[in-house]
DNA sequence: TCTTCGCACTCGCTTGCCCGGAGTGCTAAA
DNA sequence: TTTAGCACTCCGGGCAAGCGAGTGCGAAGA
């Protein structure tokens, strides 16, 4: 039927809606009453009263305590953010100023990744994390090994964001400056412009047999490039978590702990983002919908950002369950797009 | 006289050892009644009360309000830290766990450096911080100029702990692969192992300029060592900051607010510690000698680690004021000297 | 002169209690 | 089906009393 969304009739979709928009801005528990008089309902509050009561024995709002007001639940939030919200856009004054911040790093990945981290903290006024592009899905640009002594050396290798590993290595046999350069130029001639995750051994080792090197060498080349495929695997730059403590959510000590031990732990980050690469959209999770009990207070807004069509990192804003969704995913967005320009700016062409 | 401590008597000397190591251990203001059960004082509370109220009176503890116990004042807590206290050292059993975690990283100087900030953060139980080596002061080891195009190409630097920094650079001229290899090489002949500070702009422009090149390769080979020598300038690596939340001293959210801000600017993390490098030795900042009102309920304690003989950065613990001094200084100095050690594992040499 | 004892006094913290406010559910009337 | 009225529930703040730990001081003892 035209005037039903996600199984409630227009009006019940209307009350939710109030609900949850009038508690992410107050924190409070909002009752009838309340709600009548705020918003022009067209009924009393005890018709209010009776289509909450139905909202929820329908699983979308939740009573703190028999004569409290309602809250929503997960589903609550989740019909809100699907179905009934609004969505919002940045301004172009705004969008002017995200890019004015975003100038002041320099280009290098990390910095601007940090950067942007920072910046979209503060605008969100929530923690916020970004990751970095998994070296294993950016191109392999150029290696270059350098001469130290007749049977050591150092790989270094350039990524195509300019991220450049570096690794020792020793051998067994003398080797000159010459065969070194040699090499280099027959890998780059061979694997420049490959994604790194590309560059696979068995290639890698006949193109070193190729120039009549031994096992030594061999190794030493894949030990380069298996570094330079798992550096900064998790790396994930976070912000902002003094935000999380304005919450009244986090009058509970215990709960804050268990929050700023995630945050010590990239890798967790990083887990929570994992499944974006999937389907990189903006997306939302809500709840217990992040998968994990010390985390059920909270959502998290991801949007990925780009290189070209490839998503290479996300950019998430982690807070309150009552946040701003619209708000948010617009600031992330911006954030996002701006970030996905600078990234031309670092790239090594 | 010899039964003279820091102006204190021997028995008043004793009495403030013992609220300090009392008050460290319990978090309780200390009564007079109180100490003299737990201790063996040799005297009664009224002596020790007519004791305290004289400490009190020289500035050496404080109290809550009438009627309290007493708890240290920051001049307490230096005396007992300068003169009162006694030393601890690490047993041989402890030593070899730090030894063995530290093993897990791999040999790459962040690598090592996080590692260590974890370490400390986990068995000090508060929050560790660990500055990375200023590249400033580390030494310049190789530089390549690697050919791009016949006007840009891109500078990659190492230092003497492997951290190899990246710039790209456009040209006005046109240049070949052999002369980009030809001046790395007159460039490395000219300033491997000096340090990379000792490396000022005139020499470089110098020996460019002797190789044949124009003012835009001066620039670039200038700013290839401009971004080596700032480079992670205030780097550093921060973890357990959620042990914090077990301080009493924190159940008011506004204090943990300013000191989550604190920890996010790496900045101001690094100027807790800059001025140790004046004098590097084992250091101990006790509230408001960290200059933060801030920061005036905690203490931080702070350790060298070396390279060679040179103090290249900083292990710090920082927590309440009424932390276990003598333990956690003997805690960081253990991980400093380990972490000194694993530095020769990334030394370039 | 220094130490100890005894005692009155001071606070802060906890507990129990009361009360107002906001909100609910139910019933009956429109 | 909606609305008005009403009794009931529960949270949270405010207030007073009681308790406990500790102090300061004067007087007695070594």
């Amino acid at each position: 039927m035209e005037n039903e969304v996600d199984g409630l009739d227009k009006r019940k979709a209307y009350i939710l809606a109030t609900v949850v928009y009038e508690y992410i801005a107050t924190g409070e528990p909002v009752g009838s009453q309340a709600l009548t008089q705020k918003y022009n309902l067209g009924v009393s509050s005890a018709t209010v009263r009776n289509e909450m009561a139905d909202l929820e024995a329908g699983g979308y709002l939740e009573q703190p305590h028999t004569s409290a007001g309602r809250v929503p639940s997960d589903a609550g939030y989740r019909t809100y953010v699907d179905a009934l919200m609004s969505p919002e856009e940045l301004g172009a004054e705004e969008r002017r100023r995200i890019r004015d911040e975003m100038r002041d790093a320099r280009a290098q990945l990390d910095e601007i990744v940090e950067q942007s981290s920072r910046l979209l903290g503060r605008l969100a006024g929530n923690l916020a994390f970004v990751t970095k592009p998994q070296s294993e899905t950016q191109s392999f640009r150029y290696v270059q090994l350098i001469w130290i002594g007749e049977r050591s050396g150092i790989a270094i290798i350039v990524t195509s964001f300019g991220v450049a590993s570096q690794s020792l290595f020793e051998l067994r046999n003398d080797v000159t400056p010459d065969d070194l350069t040699r090499l280099s130029n027959a890998l780059n001639a061979n694997f420049a412009g490959r994604l790194l995750r590309d560059c696979d051994e068995r290639s890698l080792a006949m193109v070193t047999k190729q120039c009549g090197f031994g096992d030594d060498m061999v190794g030493a080349v894949r030990t380069a490039f298996a570094g330079a495929r798992t550096q900064e695997q998790p790396g994930v730059a976070a912000s902002g978590a003094q935000h999380l403590l304005d919450q009244p959510e986090f009058r509970d000590v215990r709960k804050l702990r268990s929050i700023l031990r995630i945050l010590e732990e990239q890798r967790t980050l990083y887990d929570l983002v994992a499944d974006a690469f999937d389907n990189p959209a903006a997306s939302v999770k809500i709840g217990h919908e992040l998968g994990s009990e010390e985390l059920a207070d909270l959502s998290l807004v991801t949007v990925p950002y780009r290189f070209g069509e490839r998503a290479v990192g996300m950019l998430s804003i982690l807070g309150p369950r009552r946040m701003p969704y619209a708000r948010l995913l617009a600031l992330a967005s911006g954030t996002a797009e701006t970030l996905s320009e600078r990234l031309h700016d670092v790239e090594v062409k």
